[in-house]
Parts: C-alpha cells; sequence; structure tokens
DNA sequence: TTTATAATTTTACGCGCGTAATAAAAATTG
DNA sequence: CAATTTTTATTACGCGCGTAAAATTATAAA
C-alpha cells in the first residue's frame, strides 16, 4: 500500500497508466476489458486502495446496484432469518441491499417507501405490513420501481409475490392433528395485522368441514406486534375461565403460541401428545425459537428457502432479462410439518 | 400536485420563484431562511413534490447526513431492540440510519466496515463482534470516522464506549441468589464470542469469594451464536450425567437460559423456586423472550434505553458540538435485577 | 426617512464520475 | 505480412447540487 493518497478516478488512471473511461467500464463490469487490462488495474488497486465514489457513480448511472429490502418487523427473529438470507442472495448479484424495518406502523412503511426513492432502487423486495399498509403507496411504488412482494400479498395490486402457501400448510396440518387425536379448536387475534392469517383460518375452516368436523374459533383482541404478549395474557384469561383446559389448540402463528404456552405452563396446564398431557398445542411458521418451547412445538415450516431465493431470482429477471416478468403472477410454496412434542 | 414534473433544484428555483442557493440552503436546514420565504417554499412543494436528489447531495457536502449503525447479529432479538431504538433516536437528530448486521461472521463485519466507508458516513455507531473482530480495521474505522462504540468494548482502542455495566450486573445477581437459596453455579461458553463474558465470569467469581463461597463454572463447549442450540444440547449432557441436578445455575447470558430450560423441561427437571422444584436458574440480558420461557426467566437487564440515548447523544457531541467529546471515556451503566419464576 | 443589518439573488465554478464520439493502438485473422 | 476486428485512449460534455463572492433587495433599528 503505497502513501500517495487516490482521491478521484483520473489520479488512479495516471498511477494505473489505464484511462479513465476504460476504469469507468472495468468499475461497471471486471469482465468488460481485456484481461491484461483488468490484471494491470487490479496490480494498481494492489498498491494505492481506490474505491470510486459512490455518490457520483450513482448520481451519472441511469439505475443504481441499489436493491431496496423491506420487512414489516425485523425484531421479530422470523423476518431477521429472511431478510439475512436475501441480503445475502442479492450481495452474491453484485448489489448492495439496503434494509429497512417498518417496526409494525404503517407509518414507519410508509416513510420507509418515502426514504427508498432517495436511493433510487435498481429494485425492491417488500414484505408489507399487511392489513395496515397504505395500499396507494405500495402500488405507486410498485409501478416506479421492478418490486418483488414476498411473504404477504397484497392481491388488490394484482402484482408479483412469491410466499407461503397457507392454505396448504394449515391443511396438512389439521389434517394431521385430526388423525392423531382431539380435533383442534383454532386461536387467533381478532384483527390480524396480516392478511396471511385470514387464508389460515379460512383453510381451518374448511379443512374441519372436510372431515365432517365443527370449526371452533377463539379470536382474541389485541392489534399490536407484540404477538407473545397477547398469547400469553389471552391465554391465561382462557385457561382460568376454562375454556381452554384440554383438547387440542392450533394457533395461527408460532409466536402467539409462545406465549400462550408461557401461560400454561404458569398455570399447572400440562401440553403434549404424551400421557398425563391434557393438551395439544400446534403453531405455524417454524419460528426460531419453536424449537426451545416447553414443551417444544409442532408446526408448519415455510420453505424459507425458496422463498427467498425465488423473490430474488424473479427480481432480477425483472432487472435484467426482462422475461420471465409475468410480473402478475403469485408463486407459492408448500409448507412443511415439524413434528415436535407439543401435539 | 400538479403534473409538471419537477426534475430538479434549478425547475424547482423557477415553479417556486426562490432562488437555487436560497432553496439548497433551505434544504440543508429550513430553518436557516426568513420564515416568509420558507413558507413560499413550502407552498410550491405541496403543489409539485419535489426532493433534492440524494447522491449529488452527499457528492458535494463536506459531510453526509448519513449514521453507519453496526451490530453483531441482528436476528437476536437483544439487538434488534436496540437497534431500533437507536435508529429512531437518529432519524430524530435529522439524520439517516443505515443499520448493517454482521450475521455473528468477522469477515462480513470487516465488509460492512469497508462498504461504509462507501456511504462516507458521518459518524458511526458500533457494536463489534467481540473476540473474533478485526482490530485493526475497527481502530481504522474509529480513526476515520468519528465512532462511539456500544455494547461490547474493545478496549484495547481505548475509544468512546458505551455499554452495560456487567460487573455490577453479575454481582448483584450473585448477591441475590446467594441471599435466597444455594449458591449458583456458573454456566458459560469455554469461547465466548462476546468479551463482556469475560467481565461477567470475573465478577461471579469475586462476588462468590466475597461471600466466602468457592465459585464454580461449568465451560461449555461451541463456537457459534446459536446460543439456544449450545444451552439446550450441552444442557441436556449435563443433566443426564447428573452434573446438574439440583441447586443453583446462573448463566453468562439469557439465550443459553432458554436453551437450557428446554432441555430441563424435556428431562422432566423442574427448575423454579418453588416448592418441588430441583433447581433454579437465572440468565443475563433481560432478552425479549425470556418472559415468556417455563418458568419465565430471572435476569438481569440492561438499562437499553439509557445505553441507546446516551451513544447517539455522545455520537452528535462528536459531531456537532466537538466538547463533551473526551472521546477515549467508557461509560457503563447499571443492569437492574429482573425477579421472575425461575430464581 | 435614513442607516445598518440581514437575507436573497446572480453569477460562476467545482465535485467525481458516466458516457458518447472519434482517433489510435492492439489483437486476431487469413 | 496486410486487413479486419476488438479494445483502449483522447476529448469533451453533462449530471444535480454545494458553495463562494459580489450585487441587490428586504427588514429592522435609529
Amino acid at each position: 500500500m503505497s502513501d500517495t493518497t487516490i482521491k478521484n478516478m483520473e489520479e488512479f488512471a495516471v498511477v494505473s497508466g489505464i484511462s479513465r473511461p476504460t476504469l469507468s467500464k472495468y468499475f461497471n463490469d471486471p469482465e468488460s476489458v481485456r484481461q491484461s487490462t483488468k490484471a494491470k488495474i487490479e496490480a494498481a488497486l494492489e498498491l494505492h486502495a481506490y474505491r470510486p465514489n459512490m455518490y457520483a457513480m450513482n448520481q451519472n448511472r441511469r439505475t443504481t446496484r441499489n436493491v431496496g429490502i423491506i420487512v414489516p418487523f425485523l425484531a421479530d427473529p422470523f423476518f431477521a432469518e429472511i431478510a439475512r438470507n436475501i441480503e445475502n442472495l442479492v450481495i452474491d448479484e453484485g448489489y448492495r441491499p439496503i434494509l429497512l424495518s417498518s417496526h409494525g406502523d404503517p407509518r414507519q412503511e410508509v416513510e420507509n417507501l418515502i426514504s427508498l426513492r432517495d436511493i433510487k432502487p435498481a429494485g425492491v423486495l417488500l414484505a408489507p405490513l399487511g392489513r395496515a399498509s397504505n395500499m396507494a403507496e405500495v402500488g405507486e411504488l410498485c409501478s416506479e420501481f421492478p418490486t418483488v412482494l414476498f411473504d404477504c400479498n397484497i392481491e388488490s395490486l394484482n402484482h408479483a409475490f412469491v410466499g407461503h402457501n397457507n392454505t396448504q400448510a394449515t391443511d396438512i396440518m389439521v389434517d394431521y392433528l385430526v388423525r392423531t387425536g382431539e380435533p383442534p379448536v383454532y386461536f387467533e387475534m381478532k384483527k390480524p395485522p396480516n392478511p396471511n392469517a385470514n387464508k389460515r383460518r379460512l383453510s381451518y375452516i374448511n379443512s374441519m368441514e372436510r372431515h365432517g368436523l365443527e370449526p371452533s374459533i377463539f379470536s382474541v383482541d389485541g392489534e399490536s406486534w407484540n404477538f407473545e404478549e397477547i398469547g400469553y395474557s389471552r391465554g391465561k384469561e382462557l385457561i382460568s375461565s376454562k375454556d381452554i383446559t384440554n383438547g387440542t389448540v392450533l394457533f395461527t402463528n408460532d409466536r402467539l403460541a409462545i406465549g400462550f404456552l408461557a401461560a400454561a405452563y404458569e398455570m399447572g396446564l400440562r401440553v403434549g401428545r404424551g400421557n398425563g398431557c391434557a393438551l395439544r398445542v400446534a403453531g405455524h411458521d417454524n419460528h426460531p425459537y419453536s424449537r426451545f418451547t416447553c414443551p417444544a412445538l409442532t408446526t408448519v415450516s415455510h420453505d424459507y428457502d425458496a422463498i427467498s431465493r425465488t423473490s430474488v431470482t424473479r427480481l432480477f429477471d425483472l432487472l435484467e432479462n426482462r422475461e420471465g416478468g409475468d410480473s402478475t403472477d403469485e408463486q407459492l410454496f408448500p409448507g412443511k410439518l415439524i413434528l415436535r412434542d407439543s401435539a
């Protein structure tokens, strides 16, 4: 590393003996120049440590290499995991991921949408909040930038979407529960923030009816994203009022179940499928913590890997090939039953 | 909103009737122009929806308004929470937070450090990985940009740091445990990724000795950031080998304890402080999920709020005032005992 | 009203790089 | 070896905004 400090491409052109326009080409795509000049450039790079000014690049390029990623709630390890996968895939494509969390707040989501515009992203991967999302704003974003929605669709937009097959996933869980014990009652929030919950409820009802059974649903209050807290406090109420003391409960998501299991434990209600267990509990999502509940939670897993990979692939189809881009089409991946001790 | 599309400040100057340099001043600080012109500008803004080009701004400004935030592991809700707090505080100061996670990987941390340079941040808030961090790289960053370290200090750097008082926090926990039952044995990882663990171990030893008791430590294998998994699998081993069946165990952090509690439950080992409980378990961090373990986890909380607030304040002292910036000084906030059912 | 002060306008240049056009050089072909 | 094709060098302009200096205007003070 030499002591001379290179402050722009001009100066680097001098020390490397390569013209500036060629350097510019190289930095946009190292393979676009002759091997011998590529080698010369990289040799000079070893000696002088220069990186092009990101702001100057992005100001003049037709399109930046930024990809915006918006998730509804990053403090939820579920989304943190997905975001991590997607980030890495985006980096592999040579782009720069910009991760934003809406923190469960629709206003924050709108601010993220606005702040994304400043960045002039080449494309964006958006997991909307859902019910509370500002549909108009999301729609504008979709028409302004190549966008792939994931995890949570906004169907009125009729836009490219990659996600989990909530219907099928709920179905196999209900099947399993019915086959192996008491048929499940369903536990969900009255006003679920995420519309996936609606699909799951419907699927529960359909599955039960297909089995000739009566669906039964607990719709509990609570509007925040503190699902564990809601599962816990509503769970305690339902247990102490004897509304839930035995049988099987299927939760609309793992986080509610996690809270409920804490309540059950505290109230001395024994959960599991073994002898001496009063109640079976099942969740949905295969949340990173679902392995460590007491008892370990039986649940349905998303195909995390396929969903993140396909989201990114489809975005780059839109960006680069332009084909494969029937951009109105919805792609769902099936869930997988994860059998543990709780049901 | 008019139909004419404004593409730069020049055009907005025309439609607003304000000169471009004055507009520039306004966008850098709306209060720096006369009230009447501010009003005129904002009226025009209502009609024409223009936002200055971020890249052009940042290219020419002496300093951007970006603040880099790097955390070691965003999939850990603990860091997700802190990051969220800090993000909001940074926004309140009128700056743009850029959040990066090192995903527990030192190479990723170095890449984050490099990628931060591209952004030319006004300042950075860095929670290093710890033991595995590339000290040289971190040191360079600190001397290149105004930087405040938080959560995990790198003492050799002797740099501005805001964090949790691990010594005091461990101390009050040991005190409590000794006072109320069997003295605790200590459970930690042999090679903890985070040096806070060392402080905690030392504090445990000192506290025990001060009480005239013999310290006793289980140092378990495992190097990843999957702490729950480590707590779970090592826990199962120690329980089945009868190394841990009664008494009190103090864990170096909540995530290990969460894993251990799952193991204890599975093995039928009853944890808590009530009658019929064989074992007391305590953690450290007040992890967001520690409320929902079975039983709920007794732990020591960080002063999240003070730590995030002070980190941000100190950074902006460095940036703006230049005073209050004895930048070598370390600031610790005391922990608070959180009593729940596990101990 | 005059004067002093503060804010705005005009004018002009620079930031670092993308990119187009033409000329020159290098590599490939026969 | 010359002829062709590919790559690089030269030259020159533009992107949208920051910012400095001087001239002008608006505001506040006397």
